[in-house]
DNA sequence: TTGCCATATACCTATATGGGTATACAATGC
DNA sequence: GCATTGTATACCCATATAGGTATATGGCAA
């Protein structure tokens, strides 16, 4: 079998740094394409073909503009993934470091104080 | 140019769902590969390879014991996907929704004060 | 040594890519 | 109508899969 679709999700999609960068593009407020094309420094063909990618799971949404698409940015999409990966925060957070510091302690502190049972 | 290989960075790494699994898998502990090849239902090899990407990716880290080799998580490797999406929060949070509306009357209240130039 | 267990690697194949280039299509202007 | 602009699509190609199967490697036991 093959690699997944880029298509088949938006963990898929947003693997491509250029489609990350489009997005980032778009985050402050709709462009046409033209305007991504210089952003990126790539050929219209491929913005084209990675916004079609990005529209198709639904992280970019287009608007006809006379002869101009107008994409803009739906972070929607986005949230399987902010919700997946927020579960691996503790692993670098300080503030989940501390947290898990104090647990530790009063962990400690409950077996101490368990001895007279 | 073909896709971007899948050990490029985290992103490429997790974009399949069978190496999520991996991941989630390992995060109550350290676990050997065995556990990991009944947790997904998938035969050994392709586990072992899935586990060989994740660790080019520094996602999880081994260690020998025995004959087996236990694998254990390190999400430090996904901070830049939780640094990159949390962005885009704003998009679908109520809380961000809520952050907006009260900016949004603030400027209103402003405009409506601003007649006295 | 012989064999068994746990794991990694070497192949194979079908498939989907991402960029390049040429071209089609749609809206607008002359 | 005809040219121009903005965008999408149709090709081509090199490449990297993901799963399957066979095999190699390393540790341990009898």
């Amino acid at each position: 079998m093959a690699r997944a679709a880029t298509t088949a999700d938006a963990f898929n999609a947003v693997a491509e740094p250029r489609r990350r960068e489009i997005l980032d593009g778009l985050a402050g407020g709709e462009r046409p394409v033209n305007d991504l094309v210089r952003l990126l420094g790539l050929a219209q063909p491929q913005v084209s073909k990675h916004l079609r990618v990005l529209r198709e799971v639904g992280a970019v949404e287009v608007r006809d503009e006379g002869r101009q698409r107008l994409y803009r940015l739906n972070g929607h999409a986005l949230k399987p993934i902010h919700d997946w990966v927020k579960n691996y925060e503790r692993s670098w957070s300080e503030r989940f470091d501390q947290m898990d510091a104090v647990l530790e302690e009063l962990k400690q502190t409950e077996a101490g104080d368990g001895n007279n049972e």
